[in-house]
DNA sequence: AATTGAGTTAAACATTTGATTAAATTAAAC
DNA sequence: GTTTAATTTAATCAAATGTTTAACTCAATT
């Protein structure tokens, strides 16, 4: 047997993660399930044999990958914090989150952003719409508080997670506008930079000044 | 002769917005060039007849929508108003063209996520790369006049767009947190409800109180 | 009336695609 | 060591896809 360095476990694992980075950097329809197999240097067989179908792979990526924000912002709406802090732990949750499965993501938004989307799709979709009406709950406490100036939460919600997603979905944008290569895009310093960003504008278009 | 009510004027012309429409909702590779000629009740051959191939209508489609934001903005940018007022009418041509344009920006934006692009989605990048420096020059003006406080400028114009970026991009998800039918998100009224939220956020965030 | 040429059609073509098969290889169990 | 099951391979299949072809229609021109 021949050792390449590339332990042979989980051939299966190999080709979840093949598969995640070409359809997050050329779509779903554009990748083969040949392209699949090549890059991860395997048999074509070998994806039906571990998962069915190329459909069925596409499904396993979403059910394994799926970040749980879901469960970290109900524990943060649980929490015996100010409303603001909410809001920046949402921030940081959200920015770690999507940074850290930036493929992923990729994949996924664009997927969203069709019309007839495949089942589990809808299920992100719908762990997505949750999530914002949670923090909506958030920027509602705050103005019922007197802390938050009334705004247009909904907007307000759509201008925090859009931020977010135009960066991770729209890399190499952001590389260049940033001046920076577009894999430098999702560095910590430029996460870091995200967080600031948000939190202040945030701070100035929520927070009522205390006299 | 049968005269169905639609004139056969212009059959190039109904090809076009077919596959816009087709392209908008189901992503380019998704749709078939059969898909597009049925749509548009027509022969296959059609569309190799008047563009030569489905990469040269998508070509087309991309050279003909284009919307003129550049020209707007640099024409913005020699105006003798202030730089607040920049940023405002900013906003409002941004969101005129975006909604306006809706399905030929949900293709273009798509396809501008992808890693490798095609040529002239290439030169759609560059012009929106140009439009946020003029963007950034509005609000370096405003800090150098006094006017704005210091921000992050490259990532205040990344919120700036990519809010509504986000809401024509992904328009069942706005539609449910609005609690509209995804077509509604379009209407006039959201228009107006997005230019008012981003004028006063960004307000909050860039404009330094007059005392 | 005959000719021309753009517009249009049905049929076919060569590839590509997702999926399957049956055999071969490897690993595991006994 | 033999048997059994899991993994992997090469070859093949039917359907779908972008493109082409050759014939046909029909209005405008001569």
């Amino acid at each position: 047997m021949i050792d390449d360095g590339t332990p042979k476990i989980n051939k299966r694992q190999q080709l979840l993660e093949t598969a995640e980075r070409l359809f997050a950097s050329e779509g779903y329809d554009a990748v083969t399930i040949r392209d699949v197999a090549k890059a991860a240097d395997m048999n074509i067989a070998m994806i039906t044999y571990y998962f069915g179908s190329k459909e069925k792979l596409f499904e396993e990526i979403i059910r394994t990958r799926k970040p749980d924000i879901n469960e970290k912002l109900i524990a943060l709406r649980d929490m015996d914090i100010t409303p603001w802090e909410k809001i920046t732990q949402t921030i940081d949750i959200y920015i770690d989150k999507l940074f850290g499965r930036k493929d992923f993501n990729q994949v996924v938004m664009r997927e969203m952003a069709l019309k007839q989307r495949p089942f589990h799709v809808s299920l992100v979709l719908e762990m997505v719409e949750n999530n914002f009406k949670i923090i909506g709950d958030f920027i509602r406490e705050g103005e019922q508080k007197g802390v938050f100036r009334y705004t247009d939460v909904e907007l307000t919600t759509l201008t925090l997670i859009g931020s977010i997603f135009q960066m991770v979905n729209n890399s190499s944008l952001c590389g260049r506008m940033l001046k920076e290569e577009p894999e430098a895009v999702f560095s910590e310093r430029n996460k870091q930079r995200l967080s600031v960003h948000l939190k202040s504008m945030l701070q100035s278009h929520l927070l009522i000044k205390q006299l």
